[in-house]
DNA sequence: ACGGGGATGAGGTACGTACCTCAAAAATCC
DNA sequence: GGATTTTTGAGGTACGTACCTCATCCCCGT
């Protein structure tokens, strides 16, 4: 049997009511006193029953993922995957709520932020662009209890040292680099010119696939040369004219590697202008549409990460921050994952 | 506030005692008492508190791993998962142990499942070769009470329509089908040989493997040509030997497939006979060792499934037995992961 | 209308922890 | 040494569920 609070109190020599005080960090009691017990922790192996503490505190965990409005594929996977969540974890004592907001804003999402009341939600995973505005709001509700993670996107600084529970999220230059690899394995070795097409090359996350996918072609196959990305704003017409101009231009394009999460409208044009998939073709994320494409070739490989663990890992993160408890690391690395039709 | 039991009560117009008689399979409620009871589940969205629950009934979980005693490194890691979960896991009431068997005998394995006892052990995660003996085992242990799921090998039969919960682990044929699609595409598209190395090709996982492999190769890259496996059974010096004599005999091998997941006796042989890396080299499984071997480009890539998603799920999958819940299939489902130094 | 038996209700205790009150003991101050 | 403050103990209630007992009710067949 797994000592109790009970039996800790034996061990350390006091009354039931001593060590709830040191347990919950009530003042009142002897330095001398917190030390007896601690020792007694360790001696006897306490651990404290979170699901026993939970039901007296009759305590709920609420979450909100705050998201962007726009609705590519990938996104509409997060908010099912959510969904999907709360279901799962229903039996847990923990909910999640979802918000909207424009992300090219900064303002409103530190406005939405700072509205936050702390009896309403115990912690927020933000995917937002990274902003000053942002990264106070963030800060702000932090002092007032709130817990924060950024959330697959908006974290200040890939490749640093920043823990792992900050930012819940793949290393988007590992993953452009991820791109370059297969990219410059994939095509056979003879010059040839590589597009890359982004929705916007103004997100962080971005730029530094970009970065990545240059690092690596620059490096390894110096025979490739990669063009200027092009960028779709997400319109269907203007990214039709734009890559029929560019392809025109350079009919030597070996590849194409999509850097944004909707390649559905790059995609689309590709192939048209494209014949018969004899161009390699790599995108991000698992959605609907991408995995039909790579079963019918029109994708050659994907780089993914998984919604389902990205939502997870946000919830199990917040919860254990609002524990104060730590967190298992190795779960909560988000992969980098590729697949082919092989590994769907 | 989520509905209590209190609620529910109300809800169905009984009193607490027949909820409880409902909600626990207890007899002595008409039919119809519990059709309105199950009316009020469904109306007021009643879902149990399982820590409640658990905490009334003090229980606790008790789960066994069942693992062959071959020493390789993946199993290593495999065991260092199965005590991180124990720590994680610690405060929810579950426990993880570990038996470690010869795999080589069926009977052995039989005898030692046939000796759990309903009382001491919840559930058993059984990595074993398949064989009569051992299914006939797990049914018997089923109808004993205790659950058991197979773990990373030994299922009866892949591709088959058998339920995410009865077997964790990947699709070893995918897995292969993997390997040969990658080998294929890294390859320049010139004639040449490839060598599989398999511990031994008595496993159903290593056959599925082969086949897999073979087929992507054989339908989409018609001028490779693939020799039939070599086994190491696990010997340093006879892999030695036959390496180096199918290398002098086919100095064209492109390409060399190690499947088994001890990769360390084969590659050090092919790195010892091949020059300055020209060869390509693609494994299984993620180790201290094939992590080296793949930043230091003895390794091309990867082929892994992640051994700490492996044990929680096996645990989560136990655990939702025990308790007659539903899993969330998609988070149990083991990913077949690609590995390069990109996305290490 | 009666007995029998199954169905139901009322109420209790327990699980391990949180949080509260009040009294008693111990340490501190002057 | 006495008064004051701080620390500690004892005991209670609560959380949501499980499991138990006993009393009562209703329905059935006769």
């Amino acid at each position: 049997m797994r000592p109790t609070t009970k039996d800790l109190a034996k061990a350390a020599g006091v009354s039931l009511a001593t060590v709830d005080r040191v347990l919950n960090d009530r003042t009142g009691v002897r330095e001398d006193t917190v030390r007896r017990v601690s020792e007694a922790i360790e001696k006897i192996g306490f651990l404290r029953n979170i699901s026993a503490a939970n039901l007296a505190r009759s305590k709920s965990y609420r979450f909100l993922f705050l998201l962007p409005r726009s609705g590519d594929q990938f996104l509409a996977e997060v908010l099912a995957k959510i969904s999907e969540a709360n279901s799962a974890f229903g039996s847990e004592a923990m909910r999640a709520e979802v918000a909207q907001i424009h992300e090219s804003d900064p303002h409103q999402i530190a406005n939405f932020l700072e509205s936050l009341n702390p009896d309403t939600v115990d912690g927020v995973a933000i995917m937002a662009p990274e902003s000053p505005q942002v990264r106070d709001a963030k800060l702000r509700l932090e002092q007032r209890g709130i817990e924060t993670v950024s959330f697959i996107s908006g974290q200040i600084r890939a490749g640093a040292d920043l823990a792992a529970e900050d930012f819940i999220g793949i290393d988007n230059h590992a993953a452009g680099a991820t791109a370059g690899r297969l990219m410059g394995r994939f095509l056979d070795r003879k010059p040839g010119k590589v597009l890359v097409i982004a929705e916007t090359m103004h997100a962080r996350d971005s730029l530094e696939r970009r970065l990545g996918f240059d690092e690596v072609i620059g490096a390894d196959y110096p025979y490739l040369t990669v063009l200027p990305s092009l960028e779709t704003h997400g319109e269907a017409e203007r990214t039709d004219r734009i890559l029929s101009a560019t392809f025109a231009r350079n009919p030597d394009i070996a590849g194409v590697y999509i850097l944004s999460s909707e390649a559905r409208v790059p995609l689309q044009s590709v192939t048209q202008l494209t014949q018969a998939g004899h161009r390699l073709v790599i995108a991000h994320e698992r959605t609907p549409f991408t995995e039909a494409a790579l079963l019918s070739r029109q994708i050659d490989a994907l780089i993914t990460q998984d919604p389902g663990h990205l939502v997870r890992s946000a919830l199990r993160i917040l919860r254990a921050r609002c524990d104060r408890r730590e967190v298992l690391a190795s779960q909560e690395k988000i992969r980098i994952e590729i697949l082919f039709a092989e590994n769907l």
